[in-house]
Order: C-alpha cells, then sequence, then structure tokens
DNA sequence: TTGAAAGCGGTACCAT
DNA sequence: ATGGTACCGCTTTCAA
C-alpha cells in the first residue's frame, strides 16, 4: 500500500490532495527527475527496467495524472488549438465542419477544444482566449479585428486562423462572405424573371451577423436592374411564418429569398397553407444545402456553400504553427452557387 | 516607448518574447508583487493611485495578458469546466442545451471549453481531461464509468456530472436514457393498434450509442404483446431511403419508428414517392420534436425529450463544487412524451 | 543510471 | 504602500 506522509490533519479522506509526480517519486523511491524521464519517455537518457517497473507502479498505484498546466508552463508551449465556440447554436453544416476540424486536428495531435466566449466582444474576447496560451486560434465569423490578432499573437499564438468575410490584417483566412451567398441567390433570382424579391431577416438575435451580409447581397445583385428589395423580419416560429403569410398578396413578391434553408422551409409552407403556389407564384430560394431542401415538394432550390475539408484547414493550421514566418494572408475563398431545384 | 531589455539576438522582430507580469514591474519601475496586487485589484492591499497608473500603463503598452496556466497552477484550482464535445456532429436540441449550460455557467464565472477528445475512449478520455485539472467536468452520454469518475476526482475535479442512462457511481447526473425514447414510441404505436413494427437504425457510424438503446426500447414496449420488431439499416441518403421503400410492402410493416425526426422525414418523403399513405399503410414517428416535423404534411408524430434547462445544469455545477460534499447521486430523471400529430 | 536544482509565470505571505 | 521571496508541478540541464 502506499505509504502516506505524515500530515497535520488530512482534511477527509476523499479529499487527500492530487498526487503529483514527487508523489510518485517517493513511492517508487526515486527523484522527480526519474519519474520525469520514465513517464514520458525520455529517449536521451536511459533508465534501468526495474526502475522503470517501480515508476509506473507507482504511478498506476496513485492513480497519477501529470498536470498540463505546469508542463505547458515549463515547457513554454502548449499544442492547444482554441476554436471559439459560435454564439448562436451552429446549424448542421457547420456542426460537421468543425467535428472535422477537431478530428483532423487531433490526428495532428493537437488538443481542441472550443472556448465557450459568451457575452465578451472582439478584443475582450481575444484577450480572454489569449490567457489560455494557445499554439493557434481558429475563429469563425467575423469580430476579431487587427488588435485581436495582435494581443494573441504577442500572447503566443503561432497561427491564427479567420474564417469570415475580408482577411484580417496578420492573420491567415479563409475568406467565407455571407455577402455572397445572398448576392448569388439574387442574381438567380434575377435571371429567373423575378422582380419583387423579398428577403427573410431572422428575427433571432445572433443571426444578425449573418443575415445582414446575406441582406446587403441580395440587394447587390439588384442593382442595375428594375427589382427591388423587401425585408421580411421572421422569427422562427410557425405562428410569425402564417401572419406573413397572410399579407403575403398584399406585398405584392414574386420571389423571396429565404435567409436559409430552414426559414425558406418554414415560409413555404406557411405561403402553401395559404394557398400560394411554388415556385408559379412565388419562387423560393433557401441557403446552406441541407438534406430536408431536398425532400421538400417541390425541391428547394438553395445556395450551396462549399466549405473546406476540415482536413484542409487542419493542414494549414499545422504548417503555419511550424512555420509562423510565412506570409499572413488570406489565402483561400470559399464558393457558393446555386443548387437549382424546383422552388424557383 | 519601452525599453527592451537587451537581447543576443532577437530572432525576429515580430517574434518577441511574450511579456510576463516581470516585464510589466520592470517598465513601471515596481516589483512584481505589486503588479498582480494592482491587475487583480487585491482588497487587502492598498496601492497608491500614481502607482496603479504606472502598472496599468506599462501593462497595456506591452499588451499584456496573464497566463492562466501560471495562475491556476499558483492557486491550486482553476475555474475551467469541461465538457466533452460530442463524437458526432450535434443535433440542433443538443446543440441549442450546450450553448445554455455555456452561457449560464458563464454567468457564473466559470471558463467553459469543449474538449474534443476524439479517437479517446472511455477512461482514457478520462485522464486526458483529468489533465487539464478541471474544476467540473459535464460528460454526455455513456462511456465515462465509475474508474474515469474516479480519475476525475482524484485529479482534483470538484464535480462530475453525467447526462446519461444510468447513474454513475461517484458522479452526480441528469439520467438520459435513449431506451426510453424507443420505449414510448414503441408503446404509442402499439396503442395505437399496429403490430409490425420497423425501426429504423441509421448506418452512420457513431449513432450506434443512440440507436441501439432506442432500438432496445422499442423492443421492450412490445413485449407482452403480439407485435414485432424489425431492424432497418438506413443511411441518410435519398437514394438509401428510395431502396428501402422500394421494398417496403414485402416487409409487411404497418409503422416505423424513424431514430429521429430527420431520418423519419427523410424516410417518409421516400415510402410517400412509393405511394405509400401515412399514415393510413405506415404509421410514422420520429424523435427529437424538430421544427421540421410540423411542418410536413401530414404533420409528424415525435417524442419529445424534457431536457433540463441549461441553466439548471449549470446551478447544479456550481453548487456541487461550492460543496463537493453533498450526495453524488442521480437525482433528476429527464422525462419524455409522445408528441402525437398526424403521422401515427 | 540517477539526483540536485533552476526556472517557467504568477500569487500571497511577511517584512520593511 | 511596497518589495522580497517561497512555492505551485513539471522538465531539463549538469554533476555525480
Amino acid at each position: 500500500m502506499v505509504q502516506i506522509p505524515n500530515q497535520p490533519a488530512p482534511p477527509s479522506p476523499a479529499q487527500r490532495s492530487v498526487p503529483t509526480s514527487a508523489d510518485v517519486a517517493r513511492l517508487a523511491g526515486v527523484s522527480r527527475a526519474t519519474v520525469s524521464y520514465v513517464l514520458n519517455n525520455t529517449s536521451a537518457v536511459r533508465i534501468s527496467e526495474p526502475t522503470r517497473r517501480r515508476v509506473h507502479d507507482a504511478a498506476k498505484e496513485l492513480g497519477y495524472v501529470p498536470h498540463a498546466a505546469a508542463r505547458s508552463l515549463r515547457a513554454g508551449h502548449s499544442r492547444l488549438v482554441l476554436m471559439p465556440a459560435p454564439h448562436v447554436p451552429a446549424n448542421p453544416l457547420y456542426s460537421a465542419f468543425i467535428y472535422e476540424v477537431q478530428w483532423a486536428l487531433s490526428r495532428l495531435d493537437y488538443t481542441v477544444v472550443q472556448y465557450g466566449s459568451i457575452g465578451l466582444h472582439g478584443d475582450e474576447a481575444a484577450r480572454a482566449w489569449a490567457e489560455l496560451r494557445p499554439v493557434a486560434v481558429i475563429v469563425p465569423g467575423a469580430g476579431l479585428g487587427p488588435k485581436g490578432v495582435a494581443v494573441l499573437k504577442r500572447s503566443g499564438a503561432r497561427a491564427v486562423v479567420t474564417m469570415g468575410p475580408e482577411p484580417v490584417e496578420g492573420a491567415h483566412g479563409m475568406l467565407l462572405d455571407h455577402h455572397e451567398v445572398g448576392r448569388v441567390a439574387g442574381a438567380h433570382l434575377v435571371a429567373r424573371g423575378r422582380r419583387r424579391i423579398g428577403v427573410v431577416v431572422p428575427a433571432e438575435r445572433g443571426l444578425s451577423i449573418y443575415s445582414g451580409p446575406r441582406l446587403d447581397g441580395v440587394r447587390q445583385a439588384v442593382q442595375d436592374t428594375d427589382a427591388t428589395v423587401t425585408e421580411l423580419p421572421l422569427a422562427y416560429e410557425e405562428k410569425a411564418a402564417a401572419e406573413l403569410a397572410g399579407r403575403w398578396r398584399s406585398l405584392g413578391l414574386d420571389a423571396v429569398f429565404g435567409y436559409n434553408d430552414e426559414y425558406a422551409m418554414l415560409l413555404t409552407r406557411a405561403l402553401q397553407d395559404e394557398g400560394i403556389t411554388v415556385p408559379d407564384q412565388t419562387a423560393v430560394i433557401g441557403a446552406d444545402d441541407l438534406m430536408l431542401g431536398r425532400l421538400l415538394r417541390p425541391r428547394l432550390s438553395t445556395v450551396h456553400m462549399e466549405l473546406p475539408a476540415g482536413r484542409d484547414l487542419a493542414d494549414l493550421v499545422d504548417r503555419v504553427v511550424r512555420d509562423p514566418g510565412g506570409v499572413p494572408e488570406t489565402n483561400q475563398v470559399l464558393g457558393f452557387r446555386v443548387e437549382h431545384r424546383e422552388s424557383s
């Protein structure tokens, strides 16, 4: 059994303190250095087999788990990759992407954590992330400015990768511009001969970071045409959709961009219930190319987003971490294309 | 400007090392202790206003960000709450829940991170989590056993909360039994007079942790009845669904539990395309009560899951962290009920 | 082959 | 009102 050193008054049997490498060393009858060598399989040093066994046994008996913070403090760096968790429940597409990235980074021996920096904004958030001294940070969306990037880099982050509408100074990036989603959707509708275009704007707070650019994109698409754009605030509830559909005829629209497939589906259903035919009386197009769009009747046209393979992002991160000297410029643009089906 | 101490050969201008509190102290002309007092607003100590200013200015000028690892190493504890990220892209319901929990814990001044422990299993994963010395761990699903809980607690975790099918020794818990989802779905179909019940089993790897129990639940529901259960492997693709629907008549089923709303929708569409009427020829029920079920025609019956408010889980965690002495027993059971609509 | 000891970046006690 | 300093847990020279 373990020889527990005398202590003044152990608070409680269950609350004995966390075993350290010193405890392991004591139990194995060796020094802390030896413990470190053995448990890390340090190749520069040869430890005799009997000693190795004693150390391993002691570690197991105590249930020793190394202290990551102490280790990386000493090492001066970590393999931690930080991904701020999105401020709104992520859509399936994005969740899958996050998952892929995590998987690929794990394979490259990084520790990936999603940081829930809810309530923090911009550079304030960057500071909070920097406290963890991540070796890399992957930031979706806008919100991180050059100042934030600087904070992270000054705190030792070797790679900062943004996925947003525009390049951020000092950071590598994947350009992901929601403006463009709206633009291709709008262009599609115009090309199909539609002129009075509605654009769903989710009432849900937090979605405005996406819906704003998407709306602007549609506006841009109709510039230099005789088409018009009408904002349509809509909460993600049947009642709200029914209400909107109820006054649809008075709006005089012949097409609508549904913000994404889910809102598009919600509205489509309400329109159909109201007796408005799709696409004849009103063309509908969504975005994100979810499975559900293919299952609707008529099949929902949508804007398909060309996300990079999670694997590619992970490789980019790894490359930059290994050689931070590279030109920190946005070097890949994600594409969008209309998946034309039956609703438009 | 900053007086940068002489260094042998600064690797590169941009790569100057990360500023520490010692750097701040030097620049402000005070001791490290004073820097700590000022930046933490230590109330037990009074620092003159001029000194405070000098420290703050120096910190700002250097872009100083404290080192979380060093701090918690010294403090002997952290406010880190770890939530293993799910191994499969999360469903919308669960994503929203995670988000709520994060939000509520942030309000309570915890740092919440989702740890992407992909590839690690069971107690191996627990060890990886323990290295971060979290003050609390929230573990969804099964997979964490009493051993894992012990590892975490021995490493200083004051609260371990599981959300799974059964209580885990030593951990607090919310009981969330997917077995029960299948049971109420099965019972519902039987009560509606159905006897030949199909159960969709997603072909996607990783989903088996949910689909297995759900299937078993249906089996349990039909015990002591003359109803039968048929497994229906199904990939989440239109082609697979069409294939299944194509041989539907030969299966002779009069009802199907779709695993969840999304698979149920996929299959429903394929059945309808095949000319099979729902619910007349085949009753369909899903699970998770997603919005899309309400938008289908016929409206999709579903199993609604009573998740706790994220706020409640956060409060539980906080309570246990403050007083780990409490009885570590599973103390809340999440409920399920059938939301009967038109498809069954 | 193993051990002693310095030091990573903070914090907090004890002097001054 | 401040500064000196020990120490948190671990890694890594340098000596023995």
